[in-house]
DNA sequence: TTGTAAGCGTTATCAG
DNA sequence: CTGATAACGCTTACAA
């Protein structure tokens, strides 16, 4: 996979031009600075050569990338497949577009982040959902490169945007406390890596921290054997409600912290026959574009991802955070519950055993 | 968003170890060349004043990129959210990674794939769903970078990977016939650039030659009316499946060429009334992860997405197409039915006709 | 084993 | 308005 034959320089069109290096650059970037003629007859003579300035070549002389890059604790493999992070992406990607920016995806190489962050060269990189456990953050707080970062509150003292995850896991509670369920399991989000799996990441402690919140006062309690956690994925919701049935919970009603988890948990019901919502209720966390269209439609917690995205890119844009510079501006983006059909007044359990509302 | 300081250079190292900029260079680059201690020594430094290789700078020097390039004539927002590319994707970032190489997405900016193409820095491109109309498969070809096709069987003297589109889609006919179908509906997928759309895309062209091929031994022809196209994706499924239904389409069965729209038609189809696969049968094409999740679970055409990825990367890798080499490696992916639950028996129709099986 | 110096292809600076 | 000339930070012959 080696070039083929040398491509045109910006020397070979100033020779044949008989002019400086500097003027062909100038005839392209500030063609201002050059008489009319001057620009069109270089111009000609550089399609006529077919002459491209190199990219690499401009971003080390400018000493600009013009890439954004996206930091995530996930291999890309689970980044592609995942639709949350699809939605996310786009909305960076719109953003940066705009911006006459380019995207670099940075994720562990060789399972090694520190690494895949040396080897990237952007401008400003956006972390998502990193704990403040990461030694990468501060590896790129030294390098002076600024950034933000998304879904992380534990990083108070960077610039960044989160949701309101609290309070959107309590609309969710709620409004299942409204229908009469009384017997509920959370399927939380299991932390990817090993690292993060000790202390329980930002936004599943955020999501549980609001289910309790909403609970509380009905004299509900999240015990251990309330909860059962897997990964982010349609997989993983199946696996967590087959889990938690086998070990006897029989809940009325689930509160999934992603709708891919949600989406997987209604399959996983219906092979257990149960019907949803009649037997069972299932809330979401997201409002993927899917969610509207599983059958039933998935009652869920909307949070604007797309709108995170682009606000992610803005926030960079605007000045990010630099080393040594005070800390900048946080986002708080609103979350709302969306009713669709996916939950039900708590009716008899699922095995014929009136819910006493206990 | 600029560098707050300036970050160590291999110039500020070498001073500090008092020796060459080679020497270090060596030291991380091919430390035999070097003592044990000189490299240690050279190494420790390094480490102190936290230094590491610019990328651009190694980029240029060495005159690669270590980036391997993903063109699409869609834009990001779409790619991101879609999720056959984002399997695709996820076999190109295995293999990539493997061979130490990032990946970077090439889309269309401010609408100009061309323009797209010149600011990349890659060292080759894998070109996904380009018909033969389109520039950009002629710029990079004069360019030299070594470049393979997927799913553009139009670019016969390009290296690439296809999967066998015909002969999916004559297995999902021939499945449908067999169940007593006689009236059928295809849904195809619109390219999705204007200057496409003139001429089907490849992949459409050859999916619906298959399911005329398998169809016409019955003495059935899919004559307009039989066909709607749209985005492939779930809307333009539901909207493909409604468009049919209000222009009096009364199939029996439909044929759809990606599973998005397939799962978007059994969304329309419950809109309508109508039972999957009692009233309707339902088939798709590309069997996505999410197609054995929907309820029924959807009967498709498997395609193995995620290893069309990885072979590409393999054969880009294996040597690509250079200026003016013949002709390279072509591969031809297997395609094979999956019968789920989204099929069933003709039996009368959506409104009580019996079927005669004219 | 290590150093020297010539690139790599731009952009930026500063005279003319 | 134009053009030398010097960065930019690294790799890699080639010399020592």
């Amino acid at each position: 996979m080696e070039q083929a034959t040398r491509r045109t320089t910006i020397a070979d069109v100033a020779k044949a031009a008989g002019v400086s290096k500097a003027a062909v650059s100038f005839a392209f970037n500030t063609p201002e600075r050059l008489s009319a003629d001057t620009v069109s007859r270089i111009r000609d003579i550089a399609t006529t050569l077919d002459y491209r300035p190199d990219p690499v070549a401009r971003m080390l002389a400018q000493r600009r990338t013009w890439t954004i890059g996206l930091l995530t604790p996930q291999g890309l493999d689970v980044i592609f497949t995942n639709p949350y992070f699809g939605e996310f992406s786009a909305g960076v990607a719109t953003a940066a577009e705009a911006a006459g920016m380019a995207i670099q995806f940075i994720s562990p190489l060789h399972g090694s982040l520190t690494r895949a962050v040396d080897r990237a060269s952007v401008d400003g990189v956006i972390a998502v959902g990193l704990g403040a456990e990461h030694p990468e953050v501060g590896q790129i707080r030294r390098s002076g490169i600024p950034f933000v970062v998304v879904d992380s509150t534990a990083l108070r003292d960077e610039p960044g945007v989160t949701v309101d995850d609290e309070g959107g896991a309590a609309l969710a509670a709620r409004h299942l406390l409204e229908l009469g369920h009384r017997r509920f399991l959370v399927i939380g989000i299991e932390p990817p890596s090993a690292s993060d799996r000790a202390e329980p990441t930002g936004v599943t402690a955020r999501r549980l921290g609001g289910y309790r919140a909403a609970l509380a006062p009905a004299g509900i309690e999240l015990d251990d054997e309330a909860i059962v956690v897997g990964p982010a994925s349609l997989e993983g919701g199946i696996e967590a409600l087959r889990r938690a049935w086998a070990r006897g919970s029989r809940p009325t009603a689930v509160l999934a912290m992603s709708d891919a988890m949600a989406i997987g948990a209604m399959r996983a019901a219906r092979e257990l026959g149960l019907r949803v919502p009649r037997d069972l209720s299932i809330v979401g966390f997201d409002d993927l574009d899917l969610a509207q269209y599983t059958d039933p439609p998935l009652t869920t917690v909307h949070q604007p991802i797309r709108r995170k995205g682009q606000e992610a890119v803005r926030l960079l844009l605007a000045g990010g955070r630099h080393r040594d510079e005070e800390p900048s501006e946080q986002q708080l983006l609103a979350t709302r519950l969306v009713v669709r059909g996916s939950t039900a007044r708590a009716s008899s359990g699922p095995e014929g055993v009136v819910d006493d509302g206990r």
